[in-house]
DNA sequence: AGCACGCCGACT
DNA sequence: GTCGGCGTGCTC
């Protein structure tokens, strides 16, 4: 018997090893040890267990790791749908599916060999090196010799002490990343209170033990609970670990060692009781419909609306059916605020998933998933979460749908969150509910289409109206030299009304639009475009600085236009320019930023949202964050410094997500109690978009996307695979994408586009070329991505391209 | 991905 | 001449 086993990196195939020996224990879904290659050995996953004898020698499995499978078969249809459809191995989707806890990979150590002597005078400088750090360390890394004798390629060095049996080599498995654990003490279970007093007096000889005793008694009444985490016990009275070890020989104490739990402190005692408005009420009855229907439903809901509600509603339906549920939001949504919500809820049914959970976590909810048969779970998650081992799921939530964040775009696979959950869902025969505010193109076109069940949301939770919308057209005031920095009067005059109201301002900056501009240090001179009075913006790919307005540009000067001083910098005008403008023009303005440099460490986030939250911040200044989920009161005031460095984006999706960014951030303005006012900074105030968002006219933006879309050949209506080829010589990459582009062309024809260089033609010493190809929905994508990839397979897995490495994207975005 | 094999340029 | 770099091919 042989089975199909996925090894975890991007190779095609799966590899076929011997189960001889270990016939019982084998199963589908299961670990187990191989050896691949020469030396190394993996943890694999067993993918099909067959009779058919291959025609080359193979390997036997070395160990089963697992009593049982730790997915299922519906699982890895899943991940094979996944490699399939995004063009990736399944051993990159096994590496993103799996927590690295349950990733094993061995590691070569070298130490002493059986020669006990060593001719140190026939040693070269690098072998003498070697040898000298074996008598320090027994044993060394094959990494750590390449380290102290500088070579790249240790091997050669390992080799040859290995020839003369200076040296003997060993494999060590490896875990990839050890859970952190924290240890808890309790009396021993075996210790009678009534002895209790008897032990005290015992230690009268030993007053540490007494001491150590005495506080872990009085940790006990503090916190009404016999366990006591170790840590505090030994900082209350400033004991050593050393000191615990007699406890535990004399049997006073015993331990346990537990994954660290971070809700230990939070108060989840609350329950909440949700009463439902009548259109609420009436969305629920419309989705239940859909579900009926067996369709992908959506939830179209203005912000404020109550869809987390609605979400409850059904993630309990499904828990009482004895099924799981997901609940998938974009990464930076996942607000501890909506998690304690949901814990308060659905208790210990919660499961968190996301990419900054501990290990610990990681593995506690990988288990708890994998053995919720007879316990259904409510996994709140991120996109990786649909990589999570499910038994009986029946219902998938995806939240903001339309959010880009959905999708991988690198490592691979490159998978987009929403559109695999709706096939998981599919696998599953669960149920699929999709909301967003502001839903995707593709999501309308589908429910147009009649394939998806749409349903409207319209009314705000407590008939609190939608904010007032309003246009300042900078264009003019930059004419009338009346901007101050980035604000208009208008702004500020808003900014300072809703200070003296005891109201909080939310400033939006889009950060990726924002290109650094030059000033000179000297005089403070800052190139301007001569036909639009703005600054030019630098442009790496050019090295030359860009209107981004009228085209206008000017080659990268190297000394100040005005004064003549070469002291001239980049300077970015992110979030941080204009925080610093802001506090400058008014002092007594309490500014904070929310983005990712200010919330890299874990709680700043919290920090930021809390501190806002109490009012003592009185404007937020943010990129996209800012626009997630956040549920702020007595925000009065929402302020867009610059629509158009959205607008004009360079994606054929930069109208849709203009509009979905701007009315999301609108909607943080006024939710609980009055009406809020936003006000949009454009050079475009009669712009299509900016008119769409302002009059909230989500019909109309439709109609004219879908028609663009339609027009020049993108998404919904065709289907795009961006191909990339690298390769560090720019003449290697140019013929191998145009000789590649060409043989696509011959059975793909116009679909084919490119190729041309990326936006960043070289990164990481890499030239990048990109290749788009657009083809009808009417194609069985199936036989085109095979074609693709046959023709790929002749261009690069031999010269003179070998060198050469192509990633696939499939519906980039 | 990681490792071996083989070709080719730089320095003793 | 030898050492080490790098391109290429293969792994069940």
């Amino acid at each position: 018997m042989f089975a199909e086993i996925i090894l975890p990196f991007s190779l095609q195939q799966t590899f076929t090893y011997s189960i001889q020996g270990w016939e019982g224990e084998c199963g589908v879904g299961k670990r187990v040890i191989v050896q691949f290659g020469k030396r190394r050995f993996y943890a694999g996953l067993i993918e099909s267990i067959h009779n058919s004898p291959p025609s080359y020698a193979i390997k036997p499995i070395v160990e089963v790791l697992d009593d049982l499978p730790i997915i299922s078969e519906s699982n890895l249809k899943f991940w094979s749908w996944v490699a399939d459809y995004y063009m990736c191995s399944l051993g990159e989707v096994m590496n993103a599916a799996l927590p690295s806890s349950l990733k094993l990979e061995s590691e070569s150590t070298i130490e002493r060999g059986t020669e006990s002597e060593i001719p140190w005078d026939d040693l070269t400088d690098h072998e003498f090196v070697v040898m000298e750090a074996l008598g320090i360390h027994p044993r060394l890394r094959v990494a750590e010799v390449g380290n102290i004798t500088g070579v790249k390629s240790p091997m050669k060095i390992v080799n040859q002490l290995l020839d003369r049996s200076l040296v003997q080599m060993q494999e060590d498995l490896k875990k990839v990343v050890q859970p952190k654990t924290e240890r808890w003490i309790s009396l021993d279970e075996a210790l009678d209170s009534r002895v209790l007093i008897e032990v005290l007096n015992g230690l009268k000889r030993a007053p540490k033990q007494r001491d150590i005793l005495e506080a872990y008694l009085q940790l006990k009444e503090d916190k009404d609970s016999n366990w006591v985490l170790e840590k505090d016990l030994l900082t209350k009275g400033d004991f050593s670990k050393s000191n615990l070890r007699p406890l535990y020989e004399k049997q006073i104490f015993q331990f346990e060692d537990q994954t660290v739990d971070p809700w230990r402190e939070v108060d989840l005692s609350e329950n909440l009781s949700i009463d439902f408005s009548e259109s609420q009420s009436k969305a629920i009855s419309e989705i239940s419909e859909g579900f009926e229907q067996e369709k992908v439903t959506v939830l179209n809901g203005v912000t404020g609306s109550g869809k987390t509600e609605i979400y409850f509603h059904f993630i309990q339906e499904a828990l009482n059916r004895g099924d799981s549920a997901v609940y998938m939001l974009p990464e930076i949504a996942l607000t501890t605020q909506l998690v304690i919500r949901l814990k308060k809820h659905f208790k210990d049914r919660v499961v968190l998933y996301h990419s900054k959970i501990s290990e610990g976590e990681r593995l506690a909810a990988w288990n708890a998933i994998s053995q919720s048969k007879d316990n259904p779970c409510v996994v709140i998650g991120a996109r990786s979460a649909i990589f999570l081992p499910f038994v009986k799921l029946g219902l998938v939530v995806v939240d903001e749908e339309h959010d880009s964040s959905y999708k991988q775009n690198d490592p691979a696979p490159r998978y987009n969150g929403r559109d695999s959950a709706i096939m998981l869902a599919r696998l599953f025969k669960s149920k699929i509910l999709l909301g967003s505010a502001t839903p995707s193109l593709e999501s309308v076109y589908n429910a147009k289409e009649g394939k998806y069940q749409w349903v409207n949301l319209t009314q705000r939770f407590g008939g609190v109206e939608l904010p007032e919308m309003e246009i300042v057209d900078i264009q003019k005031e930059y004419r009338m030299k009346t901007m101050v920095s980035h604000f208009s009067p208008k702004l500020l005059e808003e900014i300072r009304l809703a200070k003296n109201h005891g109201n909080r301002v939310i400033l939006f900056q889009n950060r990726r639009g924002f290109a650094p501009t030059l000033e000179c240090q000297t005089c403070g001179h800052v190139p301007e475009c001569k036909n639009c009075d703005i600054s030019l913006t630098y442009h790496k790919y050019t090295e030359a600085l860009h209107c981004h307005y009228c085209g206008y540009s000017i080659p990268m000067p190297k000394r100040c236009k005005k004064c003549g001083g070469y002291d001239i910098v980049l300077k970015g005008f992110g979030t941080e320019k204009i925080e610093e403008e802001l506090k400058e023009i008014e002092p007594s303005l309490r500014v904070k930023r929310l983005d990712l440099d200010t919330t890299r460490r874990k709680g700043d986030f919290q920090n930021i949202f809390d501190d806002f939250s109490a009012g003592e911040i009185d404007v937020l200044i943010g990129t996209q964050m800012v626009t997630k989920g956040l549920d702020f009161d007595k925000v009065s005031l929402v302020g867009v410094l610059n629509a158009d460095s959205l607008l004009y984006f360079p994606d054929f999706r930069a109208f849709e997500r203009s509009y979905q960014m701007l009315s999301q951030v609108a909607g943080r303005a006024g939710r609980r109690s009055e009406r809020g006012k936003v006000l949009i900074q454009t050079f475009n105030p009669f712009h299509s978009v900016i008119q769409q968002v302002i009059h909230q006219d989500f019909e109309t933006l439709v109609k004219e996307q879908l028609y663009e879309r339609k027009n020049y050949r993108y998404p919904p209506y065709f289907k795009l695979i961006e191909i990339t080829i690298k390769h560090k010589d720019s003449k290697m990459v140019n013929q191998a994408s145009e000789a590649f582009a060409d043989s696509l062309k011959k059975f793909l024809g116009d679909r084919v586009l490119g190729p041309e260089f990326a936006m960043v033609p070289r990164l990481k010493g890499m030239y990048h070329k990109k290749i788009l190809i657009k083809f009808e929905k009417s194609l069985n994508y199936h036989q085109v991505k095979s074609q693709i990839k046959q023709t790929a397979d002749f261009y690069f897995n031999r010269p003179p391209f070998a060198s050469a490495r192509i990633v696939f994207d499939v519906d980039p975005s």
